[in-house]
DNA sequence: CTCTCTGCAAAGCATTTGCACATTG
DNA sequence: CAATGTGCAAATGCTTTGCAGAGAG
């Protein structure tokens, strides 16, 4: 479903389409990963009244309806994203780049190791961790901790 | 590595291994998917007078060291455990429960679908959700499962 | 006109940090 | 004894919430 379909889809249920849910969407829809803050700035643009509780209640919301994902990762704030299409994350754990990618075979080995458990309506994440080819090349200040 | 085995290991490094330390890690070795404040009460039980400070600030020296694998999920505090042998979470998005579970030939798409964006260094973690059985049986209210 | 939303500001939590003292190696 | 660790409490940062007025349908 393409997320500008979801003016339409808010409209039956409960929730109202409001110049700020719109106005969040829209930024949903240019880009991905975003912070709730950096959400906030791209709104302000065009309404500057607009703040953050509205943000959050929003993406809630968004949530809720399954139209948009949150990627949390230890200790920073979460980002989110409009759900297009099933995709997963691969994450540079030096510069906190996120990368949208494909997991063929993936969502069978989710779903028969879930039945396994007894669990159903399986769904699932995959967050591949690394180091991206720009940290890698320069001369990155090797002060790694992990080692 | 035996999470035991860390005492001796701390000794190389520039970490010292105090009664504190030693205590969180047994508490780690007990059980999985800790919160910080379950391991302070945990930890308070022989040594009462630990603070929270305490454990965060050995918690992340162990995920420094590899030795500890946090667990973050969207709202929630994070969870804790020792990272005895690989293995990747299946989450009862309805009770929070927590299961470890193997995911054989996930470490195969993960590494070649890293390596296809030019990342190194590639670990992953998949969390595969649903509803457990206890939460889908009918007559089951929401209660109680919460650790 | 009713019910939902919003802005604001304050509250809530999980987590982090500065500091003076205690402890480890 | 020097360097590191600890308790305490305050600070931080992200997120949530109560409320009274604004706006959608």
């Amino acid at each position: 479903m393409d997320i500008r379909g979801v003016d339409a889809g808010l409209l039956q249920t409960k929730y109202r389409l409001t110049k700020q849910r719109a106005a969040i969407l829209r930024a949903l829809e240019d880009s991905a990963h975003l912070s709730a803050e950096t959400i906030l700035e791209r709104v302000r643009e065009e309404l500057p009244g607009v703040s953050l509780g509205t943000i959050y209640r929003t993406l809630d919301i968004l949530r809720e309806l399954g139209l948009v994902q949150v990627f949390s990762y230890a200790g920073s704030a979460a980002r989110f994203e409009a759900v297009l299409e099933k995709h997963h994350h691969l994450l540079c754990t030096h510069c906190g780049q996120l990368v949208n990618v494909d997991a063929p075979g993936l969502a069978e080995i989710a779903r028969s190791t879930g039945m396994r458990h007894d669990f159903a309506e399986i769904d699932c994440a995959l967050t591949i961790t690394g180091r991206c080819a720009a940290c890698l090349s320069p001369g990155v200040a090797a002060g790694g901790l992990l080692q």
